[in-house]
DNA sequence: GTCTATACCTTGATAGAC
DNA sequence: GTCTATCAAGGTATAGAC
């Protein structure tokens, strides 16, 4: 608590968080993660005792901003088709990075899931909460909860798809019609 | 050239082909491909002067085969709607294993997108085919250049975010709920 | 707590016998 | 054309000085 170790595990979190995503977990190497970061490597297993140890702490931590982002749209927006609208602009947030790197969300869940059972549930647990977020703003807006739960589901579908393709194609207009294509949709319910 | 050569090389772009999808190309080993196919990696030099050079001749077996497939929808359906149906079910066509690895073509190209330029323009070609052929489907059926390019990417984008989430949720029924969305919709049109 | 030096393994790639 | 043996480089992880 306190102590001076926690400042330079935050700075190897941060810069493998930034790596994992630009060149996926793979393909990132301690030696990339000590450069970005300036802590030399040999450093990093004082805090983490293996590579998936430290993958496991990313994960957490993003899971962490994106309940506070989920937080902070429900305090600032009473309203639950507002909310939805809220929801709906996240990977149009950072659209500059999502058409360079993909959705970092769904990127990395695309790799995990060919290799780590452990952080593929991890990956999971996120995906619940924007799911669970998205269909309780359905319920509040009058839907049954099959029927909010099946809506949530698509309007997840619409913008990771959206997401994934902008990044293949480098498109940041597909990013951002399909987005609007979900606007539309959220005031049609 | 019928020499003997090419039977060999062929059992290494399966495997490959197969164990790029599987496990990720950055994952996947030469040790791995070697063992898999019963070629002694050293081997693989004669016929690929570099691990990229393998992996576009992967991208290339896909090309082809998904061209194949698209040509036999073209051939057996007359009808622009029936063939939008069957390019809907081709996720759906390996389900269990969509489920299991994600979308080939997705998953691949979201790896790609984050280290090779070469591979991903391949993998850009490959959803441009898709995106056009089904453009042409809405053509026929009598939409005007710029509404079918429009609704060819929003078709496109529901079957690659359904492909993702049910990857990552390892659920079935989304891929299968979220395309009988897509069938529905087509029905619209 | 922090860093250097290094062990040990796997990687993609080569050389050369056959 | 095919295979064995091996390379240099880079990977994760460890040992131990400070």
């Amino acid at each position: 608590m306190g102590s001076k170790g926690t400042e330079k595990r935050q700075r190897i979190v941060d810069a493998a968080n930034r790596l994992f995503y630009h060149k996926g977990f793979t393909a990132t190497s301690f030696a990339d993660i000590a450069q970005d970061c300036g802590v030399p490597k040999g450093n990093f297993y004082f805090y983490f005792r293996t590579k998936e140890n430290l993958l496991d702490a990313v994960i957490h931590e993003r899971m962490e901003r994106i309940t506070a982002h989920l937080d902070t749209i429900y305090h600032d927006f009473p309203n639950p088709r507002e909310r939805l609208h809220r929801i709906a602009n996240i990977p149009f947030y950072d659209h500059h990075e999502v058409v360079q790197y993909g959705c970092p969300m769904g990127t990395l869940s695309a790799e995990l899931g060919k290799l780590a059972p452990t952080g593929q549930n991890a990956m999971m647990a996120m995906y619940s909460l924007m799911l669970q977020t998205t269909h309780r703003c359905l319920e509040d807006m009058g839907h049954e909860r099959d029927n909010a739960e099946r809506q949530a589901r698509h309007m997840l579908t619409c913008l990771q798809g959206a997401a994934n393709l902008a990044h293949t194609f480098k498109d940041e207009r597909w990013l951002e019609t399909e987005i609007e294509a979900v606007h539309a949709w959220i005031d049609t319910l």
